[in-house]
Parts: structure tokens; C-alpha cells; sequence
DNA sequence: AAAAAACTATCAATAAAATTTATGGCAACA
DNA sequence: TGTTGCCATAAATTTTATTGATAGTTTTTT
């Protein structure tokens, strides 16, 4: 049994498939199908179903593509091992973003980082949290920025900063003269929202629903961005909530639109979430120290009190 | 990096020597040299320090070699996954077992476990706790049967019975017309003791201890085998304790010498030990129905008080 | 229903890697 | 100063992994 050989099982294992799998691992589709069987007749068993279309793992295939997976990550380490003696920090690191994060966050800290870090080949990609938590626990991402508390058993969370909920309120709404906004004046009917799927959008239902005991369902307009979103209360479709980094580069018309909450301020808490196998540690922390200092001069919010981002 | 390459630093970390590792892998010197130097051209990193003689891990060394080792063994678990799924209770086996349940407890499952699982090539070897842990640990043995609790962070116990100490008591003793013996009667400076290192030592000591403050030192006589300490009590250089089991196979004259303990009865606890990866898990479990099935017609007490088996 | 496409297994050839035998060098030791 | 123990190196050999070509299925398309 080899490293390479679980690896190849693994990479069968997601695509379901011999030939696409093949390409991933950059060897051509005999090599896996041959490796494969071999690792099959050492064992003894099937690991895959091939009469299935597409291919399945076997019961025990499960298993041992469960424990392939942990020895392939396991064995990662020992590059890590060696990079963490020298202080390297470097090599590929591959980085989700939540969508209401990247906007806002990414532009303050990525110059600064790849100046202090030339070495890590950053590969960012901007993902729901969703899709964030199963691709840290199947290895496809390295760490991701995400809202959180997010009780995932696998999953480790460094809080980066708490970044309040603002107020958006257009002209002719009956809250605009309210200097300071109440969560208990909020209704989330006339309330704005990110189309599904949107942590944040979790997150400002929580916050309704902490005051008023509503559960009806009917929203009356959902967006994909938070522009969009203002854009649309400008048209007087209701107010909205936007996350306090998206407040600071607004033109200075809506921005006599922003309410601030009445402490304690309702906010959510963002952090940097990764493996609990802490793989690639030195970035994730070299990461944490830059985007620490970014924020620190950026928002400066004493009495908070965090939304959960998990929907119901 | 191959398992092989980790397998072979193992190897050598543990044998401090190219050679003797080279033999024990059943290959030839050269190979270990060259896997190993080309692993640590790879991590670009030197594993070991060969101008120390005896040969020695480097600081990055040791990280690695606890790595490598998880590796291993974690990839056995693959033939284990295997072996679960298809019931296959089989392959070598090593076993160890305290010097003081050795001799009794063997004979009694031997020969049931062998005809029940004739598959597996029980090797037994005999050791002291101490000697248990670290192999246990190192992967060296695979369980073993001790006195618990052990309170060994990585290791797990199950129970397998509790094992009541007996006073061995010689006619002309102070004590032989107690028809039961009360703890509280014992008095170490008389007592006959197994020497250092065996574990029912320390139990012995802890009993008596726990009725009398002695800090004591200066115990008369020491033996190996709790053969010797009954002879040795005969010649009247005082009583001794004795676990259960080697009551049962005394002769009708010393019978006559034995004397049991007023409840709760101090008894030590037998456990089978593993490391908590649960390598063999079908094994150990076979292994503890059948002492088990044994051990339940052989000892019925039910008001026991369980001695720690720790030192000090 | 036939043709095309998609997919995996197999085979022989080749490339790559691990292992061995033989040997050299160096340090410890007598 | 020769001997021994020990690791590294080199070249030869054996073993293993990989490839390109192709055959045999099943699925999809037309």
C-alpha cells in the first residue's frame, strides 16, 4: 500500500469516475484503474462498485476512503513539520471568502499580505459557508473568513473582528427620522434580503426574529448583492441591514440614509475557520496577525452582541 | 514520500543504528540510506544527526518521527477496516502480560481462545507495566493484560475482573489465629514482597499504606515469583499477600495458611489495555469474551475495594 | 435500432524507482 | 597501526509505476 495509492482512491472517490480522476492527478486512466486494483487485490476486497453508473464506493470502500483521506492529510504534515522549523512560510494556501465579506475585506489586507508573505501563492475564491464547510473537511480549501459561531465538530474558528449591523434606511420610510434605530422597531416585512444561501441574510432574520416572534416566511424581495440591495431601497422597497465595512464606501447622499443601532449593537462575528488538523497553521496565523492589523483601525465598536449566521 | 520511506525512519530512530534497522526491515543497509537520504532531500531537512555515535534524531527529526509513526499505524488500519468488514478475526497478535497474572490466568484462556480463534498467531510475551506502556505506545505490542487503573493518557482499559488479595499467613504468625484478617491488621514491616517493578508490589504497599501512615522504607525480604515469597513465608520471615488466582493451585497444607480479608475485599483489577487508536479492536474483543467466559466461574466476589497498582 | 460517445480493463512497452552487491571512507578502539 | 563497526556511494539488477494502444462495456444520441 502506497500514499499514491490512496490518493488515486480518493480522487476516484470524489469524481466518481477513472478518467476525469486520472487528469487530476495529472497519469493517465490506467495507471489509476491498475494501481487501484492493485491496492484491491493486496486488500482483498472491492473498493469500488463498478457495475454502478456512475461508479460507487463499496460499504467498506466508505470506510477506507474515510481513513485514506486522514492518512493523505496526515501525511501533508510532515512538509508542515519541516516548514514550520525553518519559519517558511510559502507554498499554495487556497482561501475562502464569504460573499458579504470579500468586498470589503479582501481590498484592506491582500496588498499588505502578499508584501509580507511573497511566498504563499494565495488562491482565493469567494464561497457560501456552506460550501466553505465541506470543502475544509474534504481538504479543497485551506482555511476560509466566514461568519461564525458555526458549531461545525471539525472545524476550528479564530475570531478576525466583530463587524456591527447598520441601518439603511431610504428617505420615505417611517424609521428615517429615527436618529438611532432599536432592533425592536424592526420589521422584517418591509425588510430587504440577500437571496438564500447568504449567511448574512441568516443572520438579519435572527436579529428580527430576537424581537418580534414572527415566523412568516413571506419576504417581499430578495437580492444576490448588497449594492444591489441599496439600490433597491432607494427605490423605496423598504429599508435593509448592511455589514458595517460595506458603510464605509458609500457616497455621501445614502450615506445620510445610515442608522446606527442602539447599543448593545447587534453584529456578527467574523473569523478565519479552518481544519481542526490545523494544516498550513503558519499561514492561517500569518493571515490572522495581517488582517488583525488591517481592522484594528477600522472598526472601533465596544458594546456588541452577536447574531448567529445559522439559519432557523 | 512513501510509507516505506516512514516506516524506514522509524527503523532507524529506534534502533540508533542503519544496520541493525536494515535487518530488522529485511532489507540491506544501503536501501534504508539512500530511502532515507532522498526523504530528506525531499523535505530538504535533515532527520538525522550522523556525526553523534550512536546515530540521533535532529529536533526536526523527532516531530517527524511522531508524524511518521501516526502514518504507519494509521495506514494499517486499512487491512483492519478490511479485516472488521469481513469478520477475518486473524494475524499476529502480540500480547503482554504482567509477571504476576501470567502464570495463572494464561493456562486458564489459552487453549480456549487458540481452538476459538485459530487464525490468530498469539505472541505473549512477559512484562512489567512499565515495559507495557512504552510498548504499547511505540506499537510494539498490540495489548496486554495489567492491573488498572493506569491513568495513561493514550492507553484504554476494559475491565476484565477483579482479583481479591489473599493473606498468606505461616502457622507460628501473629496473626494465623485470625480467622479473617482486617486491613487495618497488616503491618508492612512483616510483610513478604515481591521486588521492585512488579506493580502487585506497589498494590501491596498501597494497602497498607492506606491503614497505617508508614513512609517506611526498609522492607525485610524481596523475591521475583509469588512461589518463592510462599516458601520464603513458611520458613516464618512473614506473612504475604497473595492475588486470588494463585490460591487455587496451592497444596492443602499452605491452604491451611490462607486467610481472607474482612469486606469490602482489596482486590486488584485485571484489565486488557490497548493503545487508544483501537488497532485490532476484533482481537482485543475476542480476546476479553473469552477471559471473560473463563474468569466467571472462577471468582465470585461481590464487596470488593479496588488497590491502585501505581507506585507511590 | 444503429451509431457515437463515454468509460474502464487489459496488454505490451517503457520509464522510473527500489533494492542489491560490492566497495570506499571514516571514526572508534585496541 | 591494524581492526572493527558503521554509513555513503556506485553500478547493476530487479521490481514497480506509468504509458499508449486497444478491446469490451454500457450509456447516450440520433
Amino acid at each position: 500500500m502506497t500514499i499514491t495509492q490512496l490518493y488515486y482512491v480518493l480522487a476516484v472517490a470524489e469524481n466518481q469516475n477513472f478518467t476525469k480522476a486520472a487528469e487530476k492527478c495529472f497519469v493517465t486512466q490506467p495507471t489509476l484503474s491498475m494501481q487501484i486494483q492493485k491496492l484491491e487485490d493486496q486488500l482483498d476486497v472491492l473498493i469500488f462498485d463498478r457495475t454502478k453508473k456512475p461508479i460507487e464506493l463499496t460499504e467498506v470502500g466508505k470506510k477506507i476512503v474515510n481513513q485514506a483521506r486522514n492518512i493523505v492529510n496526515e501525511s501533508y504534515r510532515i512538509q508542515d513539520i519541516v516548514d514550520q522549523q525553518k519559519g517558511f512560510i510559502g507554498g499554495e494556501f487556497r482561501l475562502g471568502i464569504i460573499p458579504t465579506v470579500m468586498p470589503t475585506l479582501l481590498p484592506m489586507f491582500l496588498k499588505n499580505f502578499i508584501k509580507k508573505h511573497p511566498k504563499v501563492k494565495l488562491k482565493i475564491e469567494e464561497l457560501s459557508t456552506e460550501e466553505i464547510i465541506s470543502k475544509i473537511n474534504d481538504g479543497h480549501i485551506d482555511a476560509a473568513i466566514a461568519a461564525t459561531p458555526l458549531e461545525e465538530e471539525n472545524i476550528k474558528e479564530r475570531v478576525l473582528y466583530f463587524e456591527p449591523f447598520v441601518n439603511y434606511v431610504p428617505k420615505n420610510h417611517r424609521l428615517h427620522n429615527h436618529k438611532k434605530i432599536d432592533v425592536s422597531d424592526l420589521d422584517i416585512d418591509d425588510m430587504l434580503l440577500l437571496e438564500d444561501g447568504h449567511c448574512f441574510r441568516d443572520g438579519v432574520i435572527n436579529l428580527c426574529k430576537a424581537f418580534k416572534n414572527q415566523t412568516d416566511d413571506q419576504f417581499q424581495l430578495e437580492s444576490g448583492s448588497i449594492e444591489t440591495l441599496i439600490k433597491l431601497s432607494n427605490e423605496g422597497l423598504g429599508m435593509t441591514l448592511l455589514p458595517y465595512l460595506h458603510t464605509l464606501d458609500i457616497n455621501d447622499t445614502e450615506k445620510e440614509n445610515l442608522h446606527h443601532f442602539n447599543e448593545p449593537t447587534p453584529a456578527r462575528e467574523v473569523s478565519i475557520i479552518y481544519h481542526k488538523s490545523e494544516l498550513k497553521m503558519q499561514i492561517i496565523e500569518a493571515l490572522q496577525d495581517v488582517i488583525s492589523g488591517v481592522i484594528r483601525g477600522a472598526i472601533a465598536f465596544q458594546n456588541v452582541k452577536i447574531i448567529s449566521p445559522l439559519p432557523k
